[in-house]
DNA sequence: CCACGGTACTTGGCCATACATAGTACTTTT
DNA sequence: AAAAGTACTATGTATGGCCAAGTACCGTGG
């Protein structure tokens, strides 16, 4: 129980939350991704972010497609199904309900 | 991977600020908080309440004492150590953030 | 005096995810 | 061909929310 691990905690799920949502915009590969959400102060390493992509595809969310590359290996590109516009617009509506709930509780001042 | 696994995902650890943040306005025991929450909408049970409070208490956050009750048997009535508020002020920098972030990537627009 | 229902709290097991770390495969450079 | 760099994969660990069952205590009615 440090800081850090509920840092972590919190931050579960939302970062599939932020992923659907990178992808909803347009083709991209794991490296932008990776670039868009530091830039966003959104913490991610490799090794949290590619099993997720796996995961997403695996449950019909995401589909990806081999692009070659100038330098470097291919890439795979990443679009979402349909499911996963679904899936996006749901977690949207939960991810609403949440900040929503969270500011009821923590906007209340001391009795 | 289906929408409440993820939904519960992103609970994690937000409902350990929530609780903080409850605690912190003064004395409450575990049914209090059950009702705050759910007035909320932040769907809580027992299972999960109790043994939070117990991880928080544990870690020196929390402490409590024993208060008699006119209908059943006595209560735990909850109050944040000094430890617990610092930590919370903690915590809300990094909802702060979190909030802040997550909105940073879901309010582009389609490129 | 004891059985009952309600309230308050406890416990053990399950599952999914973020992370660390190490490893594979392909491409371009030298 | 060897080295360096990019993109992706695989394995194991720890944490926390949840379910479900269980314990303990109180007041009331037979």
């Amino acid at each position: 129980m440090n800081l850090e691990n509920t840092q972590v905690q919190m931050r579960k799920g939302i970062l599939e939350y932020c992923i659907l949502h990178i992808i909803s915009r347009g083709e991209v590969y794991a490296s932008d991704m990776l670039d868009e959400l530091t830039a966003a102060k959104m913490i991610v390493v490799e090794g949290t972010l590619y099993p997720l992509l796996t995961r997403l595809k695996n449950a019909g969310l995401l589909e990806y497609k081999w692009i070659e590359s100038k330098s470097g290996p291919p890439r795979k590109y990443y679009t979402l199904t349909d499911k996963g516009s679904k899936f996006l617009e749901k977690l949207t509506e939960t991810w609403d309900e949440l900040v929503h709930s969270t500011q009821m509780i923590t906007s209340k001042s001391n009795a």
